[in-house]
DNA sequence: GTCTATAGTTCGATAGAC
DNA sequence: GTCTATCGAACTATAGAC
């Protein structure tokens, strides 16, 4: 039992194409325009074609999910070889197109629990991993905890991207203006005054 | 035209249930619990009778997003009152029943576009009015704008609210203690060092 | 692997009796 | 103001022919 159905290969094509249309409308409408039919219509192929490649939905969900932290990784990866490290790890939280899909997907790991313990774990590593390197990165002299600070990074550059979506700006750019004082004095610290400008 | 149906009285008891039942599971199981069936089945009603008193289902949710909202602006005024306005501010940002309400109207407002509306006027409002209050409450030395702190820590109570009803804390103590390092300094700033801690 | 057909559920919303 | 009855659409998922 449990495997009623046979499933079409991982490297698929046409399964390739479900998970892009899947993360497209996710990207461009959100979580509600999720639905077999929707995804199907998107990929130019038939709904039923859909069940063929996934056994439920979630299944569907998952396997963006992980497509989508493995890139993660590799844009994490590329962000810390960077000559401006620091500034390349808030832009790869700050990137719109990736901050919005992983708010839908934890809008809808709310209530599909395989879709929020993978999220939960990618994230807690993830996290852990950013604090390790900011860690690395910053000055031993700075004043506060790299988790600490990779948390309310991670915060802010999420919430800016999606509340930008719905229209809500108020404070965005002041509050840009804070980040960029802290790159601008932590990023390349030479043998720099660390207590310059404002 | 446009109004064929003629609805409940604002004031009536019938419809503040109706209005409670949608708040209460916007809270314990989110956004996909709200369905006109749903609503009144937790407030033990007939689900044809939400049509008589609101016309869809966004006039509904449209009702909690303006109950939700006069009950913020309550708080805030509540919050500056106290003998620790900036922590009291911290505090009704990070309170996790509101933060969870107030997170999943914003979810549902990126598909419903008078939510959207209501919400982001609000929100730009409600933002500018801490900002105005934070700056009146800080010290003239501090060393960032006020707009950009209150965007600043907006986002991180949202999110450690919403991130910890998933199980994900990664960071949250670290982030946590910054803020209250934060408080501790500027709270109370009578006449003392405001570069003592950490 | 892809198709047609369809079962079974839930959804928002309305009509009309009482 | 509350009820019964119901429409039409969208949904997840399966069965079975080709």
């Amino acid at each position: 039992m449990a495997q009623p159905r046979r499933l079409g290969a991982e490297g698929s094509q046409v399964r390739t194409r479900f998970v892009d249309a899947a993360e497209a409308i996710l990207r461009d409408e959100g979580y509600h325009g999720i639905s077999a039919r929707q995804v199907a219509g998107r990929a130019g192929l038939k709904t039923q074609l859909l069940y063929y490649y996934f056994r439920t939905m979630d299944e569907l969900l998952l396997a963006l999910v992980q497509r989508v932290n493995e890139r993660r990784l590799e844009r994490f990866e590329a962000a810390l070889a960077s000559s401006e490290p620091l500034r390349a790890l808030w832009e790869l939280n700050s990137d719109p197109s990736a901050a919005t899909l992983a708010a839908e997907l934890t809008s809808i790991a709310t209530h599909r629990d395989a879709i929020r313990a993978e999220i939960v774990e990618f994230a807690t590593q993830f996290r852990r991993m950013q604090g390790e390197a900011v860690e690395r990165l910053l000055p031993a002299t700075r004043e506060y905890d790299s988790a600490g600070v990779v948390m309310i990074a991670a915060a802010l550059a999420r919430t800016i991207v999606t509340e930008s979506a719905l229209g809500l700006v108020e404070g965005h750019a002041e509050a840009l203006a804070i980040v960029e004082d802290m790159l601008a004095r932590f990023e390349k610290p030479k043998k720099a005054n660390r207590r310059a400008s404002r």
